[in-house]
RNA sequence: GCGGUAUUGGUGAAGCGGUUAACACACCGGUUUGUGGCACCGGCAUACGUGGGUUCGAUCCCCACAUACCGCCCCA
């Protein structure tokens, strides 16, 4: 085979699209229940955009942004998520000027580039479905974005969701905190994994989630960040609890969570799913949070955001396959009998087609039987033949392939009057 | 970036140094002339991921590369 297509993409085949349109569908549906509206932004992005809201340390910028110079020899890079671009969009286009209604509520879906080694529901180019609040620090707004989350995945009929949250407080509660994990950790430094050792020096709240067993047991005892928080910040998630509450929605607090993305400031939020797709395991479908520095990072106003991503390929690996949408039946397939039915064939499906019904034909040759067959092939509802006796004598045999029940129509009414044709089949064969 | 496993037709796969590259499914055609099933008959890999090497001879052995899957790092 000559051409493979790049390491860690994937084709999307007809089969699987509409289970893509069926998610991308709810996610409006529900999203817009909550005045959310769709932005689009580029898939790429001057390098810094993501160097500067992501963190230069951060492994995202080091070693996975999809990057490359381009012919004006501008640092580009395939944006690794969709935060960053929103926000610069939010600032170019001074969306935080007073004509706009706060919060500035705007949702995207697309795909999203990480330079990495693939394995199961981890691509190169993989896809994202986000929303993005700015302009507003209420408490209320944390908890309408996480309902919000929750009602999505329970209109895909997910079940047993989980959600766990934390707080990370702000900038100076993260930089007192760091340090008193790090002195915490440092005197029992040759008791850790060889991996925590070397994030004590890199990215000490990793060791938080290490999967090391005796790791775990050295972070139970580990200062919490809660203990660090201002009593703004105390506040503001205490109030984030108290809405969740209100709204009967159960929720775990995990002072352990911690992000990837430097951005993140007080509440943080997961979504996890347990699911047989993945031996029972928890797995995390939505991952959010708060970044009230990032706009103003941005060269923008000192403006609050909020806002959550999910990854589409995981999520579609946990939804049930059985209730999934599949391919469409197609309504109606038009067999045709000797030389001279082309034209008026094309004129049936032309009028089919025109009255919102789905309709198909041989174009191979195919015998009678060769096009029944391809008609039950496509799934198709009835079948209309055509041939030299049908011109003559104007009338026109179409067959229900569900019960093989078959009727008479008139030639200048599948031409001429669709609809007429559609009531006659509907009265015969009953509902739709 | 590191490690493990794999790569044969449309699909599932057998073969592991010399074969007509098995078998099954799917698909296409036919079993006389205009109807989906079944049965029967026939067709369907100049070819075994790519490039080198070893050999009289390689799908089968060796090396490199590519890709996929699994794990780590990382992330969600």
């Amino acid at each position: 085979m000559r051409y493979q297509k790049p390491k860690g993409t994937a084709d999307i085949l007809p089969a699987d699209s509409h289970q893509w349109q069926y998610v991308e569908n709810k996610a409006q549906e529900i999203f817009s229940t909550y005045d959310f509206h769709e932005i689009r932004t580029p898939i790429f992005e001057s390098y810094d955009v993501f160097e500067r809201s992501s963190g230069e340390s951060s492994d995202v910028v080091s070693k996975e942004m999809y990057d490359f110079d381009d012919k004006g020899g501008r640092h580009i890079a395939l944006r690794p998520e969709g935060t960053a671009g929103v926000v610069r969009a939010y600032v170019e286009n001074k969306l935080f000027g007073p004509e706009q209604v706060k919060p500035y509520k705007v949702y995207y879906h697309g795909p999203m580039f990480r330079y990495e080694r693939p394995q199961s529901g981890r691509l190169r180019q993989f896809h994202q479905i986000g929303v993005e609040a700015f302009g507003a620090s209420s408490p209320a707004l944390d908890v309408e974005v996480i309902s919000m989350a929750l009602e999505f995945l329970r209109s895909l009929k997910l079940s047993g969701l989980k959600l766990e949250i934390n707080s990370l407080g702000d900038s100076a509660t993260r930089e007192k905190y760091h340090q008193a994990l790090v002195d915490y950790l440092t005197p029992l430094a040759d008791q850790l994994s060889e991996d925590s050792q070397r994030r004590l020096q890199t990215n000490p709240l990793r060791i938080l989630d290490s999967k090391d067993a005796h790791d775990q047991e050295l972070v139970a005892n580990a200062p919490s960040i809660i203990d660090y928080l201002t009593p703004e910040s105390q506040a503001h998630f205490a109030a984030v609890k108290a809405g969740l509450s209100g709204l009967g929605i159960d929720y775990e607090v995990d002072s352990t969570m911690v992000r990837g993305l430097d951005y993140y400031t007080d509440t943080i939020f997961e979504i996890m799913v347990k699911s047989p797709a993945f031996n029972n395991s928890e797995m995390t479908v939505i991952a959010g949070g708060r970044y009230d520095g990032l706009v103003e990072e941005f060269g923008g106003p000192a403006e609050p955001g909020i806002g959550f991503g999910i990854g589409v390929e995981r999520l579609l690996l946990l939804l049930d396959q059985d209730q999934m949408p599949v391919q469409p039946k197609l309504d109606f397939y038009l067999a045709k009998v000797g030389d001279d039915v082309q034209v008026p064939a094309l004129r049936i499906l032309q009028e089919i087609r025109r009255c919102g019904f789905s309709a198909d034909q041989d174009y191979l040759d195919r015998k009678i039987k060769g096009q029944f067959k391809s008609a039950t092939r496509l799934d198709a509802r009835f079948v209309i033949t055509v041939g030299e006796s049908e011109l003559a004598s104007g009338e026109v045999p179409v067959k229900d392939l569900a019960t093989g029940e078959q009727v008479q129509v008139k030639l200048s009414d599948l031409e001429n009057d669709f609809q007429a044709v559609y009531q006659q089949l509907m009265q015969q064969f009953g509902g739709k």
